[in-house]
DNA sequence: TATCCGTGGTC
DNA sequence: TGACCAAGGAT
């Protein structure tokens, strides 16, 4: 395999020239110097960046690893102060395992990580990448692992003509077909690193590329029309109410069903969420308690698989109901959607 | 296996 | 404004 390991050291050598520094990254120095990666930092990181980019995930990696440094102090937490501390990172599911997975590692394994793949996907929110990435990254297993970046890199590299998803096998078994013993942390990263900065999937910089000269889609003029995609049904949208009671300074907040959309998570009262919009009447009929609500307009708010129309109604002083009731400065513990809902509020109030 | 599950940035 | 996209996993 000559053309393969010219291509490994291409992309290793560009690696060690310009690895992005990030805040759970032991650069290509560090690691031949002997520094060892800390599986809790990195196994924290990989859950993190699940669905969510760099910028978005690198606070949250901070202010996780300073309050809590090791894996058995996370798994110390209260529920609500983790949901709390994850607020705004989105895939609240993951919250929830990660609690699982700290609580798993501390006690069953005291406190110590598995250090094989399979040891790892055994655990709750560790999927088939995640196992890989921290076996390979953490453990320097020659893990084949396999994200939305490599998933691009191979289609380009090979020219896949198969669209994803259905392509999602073959793109596993030729990125595979690449992993060797030699430094398997540094590679997965390098490859990661490359669809990140210069694989992009628009506007591919090839002319900055490592490995354009093994570059199928390169040499065919188009790289940037890989990997070829199925159409995506277009999302719906829905509508709904939210429901901003206040007293004095603190505002009346439901914990929600512990799965499901922000399972878990602590919101604003809501009506149900459904195709059509809601007239006034009914939203005042849908509120959670009766009070002189007041119209404070609609914002708009996109999740995953539908887009929401949530307008907003506002009311002082009511007594009854069973609310979690949070000063304003607590508001920071809600979900995107209903901070949306809070400062719009705030705006009109 | 297809569907569900957030958010913010970019073009 | 809208469509796409990001280091996916659970059910």
């Amino acid at each position: 395999m000559k053309n393969r390991d010219a291509l490994r050291s291409a992309l290793l050598a560009w690696y060690d020239r310009q690895a992005r520094a990030l805040a759970w990254r032991v650069s290509p120095a560090d690691r031949r110097a002997g520094v060892r990666a800390d599986p809790y930092r990195v196994w924290l990181s990989e859950v993190m960046l699940q669905q969510t980019t760099v910028p978005h995930a690198t606070p949250y990696f901070l202010s996780f690893t300073q309050r809590w440094p090791t894996v058995s102090d996370l798994a110390a937490v209260d529920d609500g102060d983790l949901m709390a501390a994850w607020a705004g990172l989105g895939y609240y599911a993951r919250a929830r395992n990660l609690l699982a997975c700290a609580r798993a590692v501390a006690g069953l394994h005291d406190g110590v990580f598995p250090d094989t793949e399979e040891g790892l996907r055994a655990l709750p929110g560790v999927g088939a990448y995640t196992a890989a990435a921290v076996a390979a990254i953490a453990f320097d297993r020659p893990a084949n692992v396999v994200d939305g970046n490599v998933e691009r890199v191979m289609s380009r590299l090979f020219a896949v003509e198969t669209p994803l998803p259905d392509a999602k096998p073959e793109l596993k078994a030729l990125a595979g077909g690449l992993v060797t013993d030699d430094r398997p942390g540094d590679w997965a990263q390098a490859l990661m690193d490359l669809g990140a900065t210069v694989c992009k999937p628009k506007g591919p910089l090839c002319d900055r590329c490592p490995v354009s000269a093994w570059c199928a889609a390169f040499k065919g003029g188009a790289p940037e029309t890989y990997p070829r995609k199925t159409r995506k049904a277009d999302r719906p949208r829905r509508h709904g109410v939210a429901y901003i009671l206040t007293r004095g300074d603190a505002v009346a907040l439901v914990r929600r069903p512990p799965k499901g959309l922000l399972g878990g998570m602590l919101g604003l009262p809501t009506s149900a969420w459904r195709a059509s919009p809601y007239d006034d009447a009914e939203a005042v009929a849908a509120a959670p308690v009766a009070a002189s609500w007041r119209d404070l307009g609609a914002v708009e708010h996109v999740f995953t698989h539908f887009s929401l129309t949530l307008r907003v109604f506002a009311a002082e002083g009511a007594n009854a109901g069973d609310f979690v009731w949070t000063p304003r400065e607590g508001l920071g513990a809600l979900p995107s959607v209903f901070l949306k809902a809070a400062r719009a509020a705030e705006r009109l109030i």
